[in-house]
DNA sequence: TATAAGCTGGACAAAGATGTCCGGTTGAGG
DNA sequence: CCTCAACCGGACATCTTTGTCCAGCTTATA
């Protein structure tokens, strides 16, 4: 129902929002969250001019979240990267009937609208604190202990 | 949010349901609800080997939905042509943790279902009866008059 | 039995999403 | 001032989705 790139772009600031105050590079990022180096850069730079993250060029630079955590909601993320299209008008072209969709059309908006809610009213911050001693991300088996990955 | 296919092939069924009991030629249901008439064609073979529609072949022949409006569910539909996925593991491929999500695929797990949920408690009959005289489908204008639409 | 209406299904074209490659620019640190 | 790490962004390859075309099969009807 999403998008690749939309996974891509909540697994990166996911693993940003770990350890938000300083830049991290594409390449450590693309590897915690194993994808492609490459095409996350895109998606990064996406993330950058839409404001929900900021680029640090230059040696030791990176990507870091724009803002606290708590202030990003996952909405912002996926807009940024594929928006979220709400059905604003009858799909068949029809003038005259603006806001009055037909019924099958008003269901179909009234579920992508409470995806959005979903998204709107869940911020970075929340994906954190969730479960306590779980983390937000996936605990993964690595070396007989366990750390933390994003996911 | 969602595919074009899908699209189709809501707006196809919707038309079927007004007058269910007969075969539609293709052509006909690419005319009432402006989709490519070759590629309407593909879907509906998709909705037939699924079983939400039967093709009744030969002169005057054409599809039909396998059963009563209200007997159909939108989630059927769109399962027969872009199946909604559920996130049953975690996608990086981590074993370990089964129904275990992170946070974050909690989330997007948890909006999928959502999804999925509005779309299986509604049926065809739905659309029909909604507003009485608005009807299933986008009334539109044309030669000055009011003729129904699918949409 | 001939014809026309209509579904079937394969082949293919066009467009978009995804993924890869690489030379260029920026800025920290020696 | 030089070098290196890291972002920038264009070009391109690949895959999937969407859309088109067409020859063949099925059936009602004359």
């Amino acid at each position: 129902m999403f998008s690749h790139t939309v996974e891509y772009a909540l697994r990166a600031v996911a693993a940003l929002a770990e350890d938000w105050e300083r830049p991290h590079a594409v390449q450590k990022i693309a590897e915690r969250t194993k994808m492609p180096n490459d095409y996350l850069a895109k998606v990064m730079q996406a993330l950058c001019r839409a404001g929900v993250v900021k680029a640090i060029r230059g040696r030791h630079g990176g990507y870091q979240l724009a803002q606290a955590p708590e202030k990003i909601s996952l909405l912002e993320v996926i807009n940024a990267v594929d928006p979220i299209k709400r059905i604003e008008r009858c799909p068949l072209g029809l003038s005259g009937h603006g806001a009055n969709l037909c019924p099958l059309h008003r269901r179909l908006d009234d579920a992508i609208r409470e995806t959005e809610n979903a998204f709107r009213f869940t911020n970075l911050g929340e994906l954190l604190q969730s479960t306590g001693s779980v983390r937000p991300l996936c605990p993964i088996e690595q070396t007989g202990s366990l750390i933390n990955v994003v996911l």
